[in-house]
DNA sequence: TTTTTAAGTGAATATTTATTCATTAATTTT
DNA sequence: AAAATTAATGAATAAATATTCACTTAAAAA
């Protein structure tokens, strides 16, 4: 029996990702994914069984690798403004190293391939979120606004700022980095 | 002979629009937008040559449309901080009042259908942005940071929160409102 | 080594979708 | 009122794309 290659749905994620950066959601075929990953069009098929089973396993990969990232190095035991700006970093550090991953998972949201319920998993995966910003609002460190304005204040100028710079072609330096926290906990601080 | 319909034009961009919102630009056909706007589908092709020129028509529609907006009742006299939460106000109703037009700019960025050309033009639209930024940190009203940046850091807060008011299904009230402001006002203040 | 099993292939087929076109209907012009 | 012109229609066609399948190849088990 021939076992099945590990890397091949890897490269097949990777040439998704590729081309929905280049060419957006709407302009990718099976058959352009097939060529990107240096496969046959049937051999998609014996690892996703449709292009639609594809997309999402994609994004469920890609949102679950991403709210791995968020807490790394982070220890609920750290002064809220030092967890805060761990996570704050990781976030972009994210956002910067898999831009494509950020922007597919951006079109997913509007599009006939994602369901209901996999967006419900989605929100699931980022309380842990909640609880942090939570704490800062009990202990006074930050602006008693709706948890989830907080938050969403927090993402937005991350996201838009690293778009902006990918596209500009643009490096985001430390300098600018910080220049942007200071922003952004500047915004949210009490 | 037969006049066109100048409201026909209209009907077809709104079944797009609403369209793209609920499936995405990957999702939409020239079938379905001629049955959501009630005509035939070959009447889309005395419209618009063609699926991309409709897609490339609309956005310029609603990009001219928006830039028209963010403008209104700004005048360059005014203080700098009246002027900016004026412009600020402006962006933020007009992403809540066409929320479809947001959703459908933001997919046409990555798409085969928009051309390098009209995302130039885009730019330029937005020229008039930068200066009243340059004006508040010549008067060191606001932090000495890239414009560009800053102007990302306003934008992407905005367009951040009234995606997730939508979702979420919340509306945005005048507290909220202001609230969101301070925020973004406290980030990019001196 | 031989057999077995499943992966891999890519041309063939099925399906979906864009676009055209012969025809009809609605206006305007004469 | 008749002629002329163009909009509007939607079924027919063309084009693009997803999916299948008969076949080949590679690896594992016997």
């Amino acid at each position: 029996m021939k076992p099945r290659d590990d890397k091949k749905a890897d490269d097949i994620y990777k040439a998704t990702l590729s081309l929905v950066k280049a060419k957006g959601l709407a302009g990718i075929t099976m058959g352009e994914i097939a060529r990107e990953a240096n496969i046959a069009t049937g051999t998609l098929y014996i690892y996703f069984k449709n292009k639609s089973e594809l997309i999402n396993s994609l994004f469920t990969v890609c949102r679950n690798a991403s709210a791995a990232v968020y807490f790394k190095n982070f220890e609920t035991s750290m002064p809220f403004k030092t967890g805060f700006k761990t996570i704050w970093y990781n976030l972009l550090n994210y956002r910067i190293k898999r831009f494509e991953e950020a922007v597919f998972i951006d079109q997913c949201y509007h599009s006939p391939f994602i369901t209901e319920t996999t967006k419900e998993m989605t929100k699931k995966l980022f309380m842990p979120l909640y609880s942090l910003i939570d704490s800062g609002k009990q202990q006074q460190l930050i602006k008693d606004h709706d948890t989830i304005m907080l938050l969403t204040f927090m993402a937005g100028s991350i996201n838009e700022t690293v778009k902006h710079a990918y596209y500009a072609n643009r490096k985001i330096t430390k300098e600018v980095a910080e220049e942007m926290f200071q922003m952004c906990w500047d915004g949210i601080k009490a």
